[in-house]
DNA sequence: AATTGTAAGCGCTTACAATT
DNA sequence: AATTGTAAGCGCTTACAATT
């Protein structure tokens, strides 16, 4: 701390708007040059003052990220870290620093975004979390900052956002479909809180596999669960209450371990008396007992499509807006 | 973007000076003057910028957070998410952020870190990765930086660095002298990477209870697992190639679900035929078959002591250091 | 003594001018 | 034309001066 582009100066005998092009290596110096002010900085030890260049050149080199808020539970679901390692990969290779602010309610959520976004800490923001309100996104979208939303914004119904999401419906379809295709009957869905559109979707998907196949569905079989594996044990309770379906969908795979759990507890084996299926393919599955068929989601991949779409975002400006769609795919397993 | 201070200055008619102050609510400034600078900032929308303030008050607001290169499989550990929530938790109230920077490997994590810091991006750094390399640490204190280590730096000899860390000796130690109690006779041991310092301590532990306990601790029946649970499914088949043990310490829950399994695969049943525990306490021990007995390590309480410490520190300056050393809990299930 | 203003400075970037 | 320098400015903070 301390060296500046002055002393630099001084000492390459030079000045200070050269050496700042040679930092930023331009073509307008000369080779000897920058040759003698390279070698004065590592002499002196010189970095450049990461503050005083985003004063001046108006980028900070930071991207925001809204995780969900870590009070909430979804803080500790699996996908965050893989949909983060996937962002991480291509802000790497940019150049580019994370920026978190921690939020312990919406209050501080939307707060924080506006604090981010309006005291310039960051040049653009990704939205990682399904139960990040509308209100974030449309502001966002009003004021024409830089942003994707790793989820699926449709229900706001504005055009130019950037987004990238599994396609919902058709997990929901496909896990359904599995099932019935392996000839279980009575078929019930344990789903997440339905204010997130990503279980709206999957419990769509599988109202429309069920009426494909010109199954009824039962509302008696049919929950909703609150927070994971306790969610997805008392969900299953739930619907044990109401009878014995042949087999459960689930729209998460922790959802799936709480409710086999409650099927073992109440004397069911797994998959004999009853089936069951999740989605994210997360790194237990193959372990548990019975091992998990799931929907491989392909969060990193999420994670990595999105900082790609926002990066572009960023350097071309509001007229580029892209959504990208990730399929899930299906790891048969034995729970079923 | 574009309201500055010298607006605010203009529409209120004072000086510059005065709206700076006005924003940080210097007692200096009479509470009319107060009023009529608000009002103008909430006309004009003004927001300070964060970069101009970093620039003039030498402080960021920011803490950088090394975690686990997202490239290493560490990354993925529930351990994680859960300490960066009691760090965020801390950093919350502070109204500071997080920063991330991205390394996929050793040489930019190197990098990463010095960039953060030699270019003024952070007011502090958190290392939270246990294979966090003494290089690190000895840098940040050779050049008297704030930083605090979730881990136990003690073999490096370093004085006066603050550290947070669970006593994993004494771990090692509970675990081992629970399957003793328990009338286990012949208890084998699956550690990590020997190259970290929570491996060798657990695994101090483990030895010291043998010991103490008059038994002898036999090679065969000790193996050190790479990966979470394919590691520890792995190691568990290396052991029963030797023997079977009648129980097996864990130092953590993944390897110990990887072990599970494995002997499983091997017709032995748990915990009739083999005991098992783990450390960690993970969100699914509970819902395992059987459900895993481990130990509590209180990841966020370390996340929370760290922030805690690093912000003291900060303040305070260089002559401030201390340690906080979380005590783990042991959770009786049904594994062992 | 309490309140406000002046002006320099934080460490860069960049338009424009100057030099070869 | 290629290379370098001058000087203003980015949006704040703060020592010191000035005013009441």
């Amino acid at each position: 701390m301390g060296i500046t582009i002055k002393d630099v100066a001084k000492a390459a005998n030079v000045s200070p708007s050269t050496v700042s092009r040679v930092v930023k290596d331009s073509p307008r110096i000369s080779q000897e040059t920058k040759k003698r002010v390279r070698q004065a900085m590592r002499e002196l030890g010189y970095h450049p003052n990461a503050m005083a260049q985003s004063l001046t050149s108006k980028n900070t080199g930071n991207i925001g990220i809204m995780l969900p808020r870590p009070n909430d539970e979804e803080f500790n679901h699996p996908f965050f870290p893989e949909a983060l390692r996937g962002i991480s990969a291509v802000l790497r290779i940019h150049d580019r620093d994370i920026l978190l602010s921690p939020a312990g309610n919406e209050v501080e959520e939307r707060r924080a975004l506006q604090r981010m976004v309006l005291s310039g800490k960051v040049d653009g923001v990704v939205l990682l979390s399904s139960r990040i309100s509308d209100e974030l996104i449309t502001w966002l979208y009003s004021i024409n900052f830089p942003f994707v939303v790793i989820g699926n914004p449709r229900p706001l119904g504005l055009e130019r956002v950037c987004w990238v999401d599994n396609d919902n419906i058709e997990i929901g379809r496909m896990i359904t479909q599995y099932l019935i295709d392996k000839g279980y009957e009575d078929i019930g869905i344990i789903t997440g809180d339905l204010r997130f559109i990503v279980n709206i979707d999957r419990l769509e998907g599988y109202k429309q596999a069920m009426e494909a196949a010109g199954k009824s569905t039962n509302r008696a079989y049919m929950a909703e669960a609150d927070v994971w594996e306790d969610g997805g044990y008392n969900a299953m309770l739930r619907i044990l209450r109401n009878g014995k379906p042949s087999a459960v969908v689930t729209v998460d795979d922790l959802f799936a371990i709480g409710a086999i759990r409650a099927c073992r507890d109440r004397g069911y084996s797994i998959p004999y008396d009853i089936g069951v299926i999740g989605v994210n393919n997360i790194g237990v599955d193959q372990y548990l007992m019975p091992p998990l068929t799931s929907v491989e989601i392909y969060a990193y991949e999420l994670g990595k499509s999105a900082a790609e779409l926002l990066l572009k975002r960023i350097e071309i400006g509001p007229e580029y807006n892209d959504c990208v769609i990730i399929h899930g795919r299906l790891v048969e397993r034995v729970s079923c």
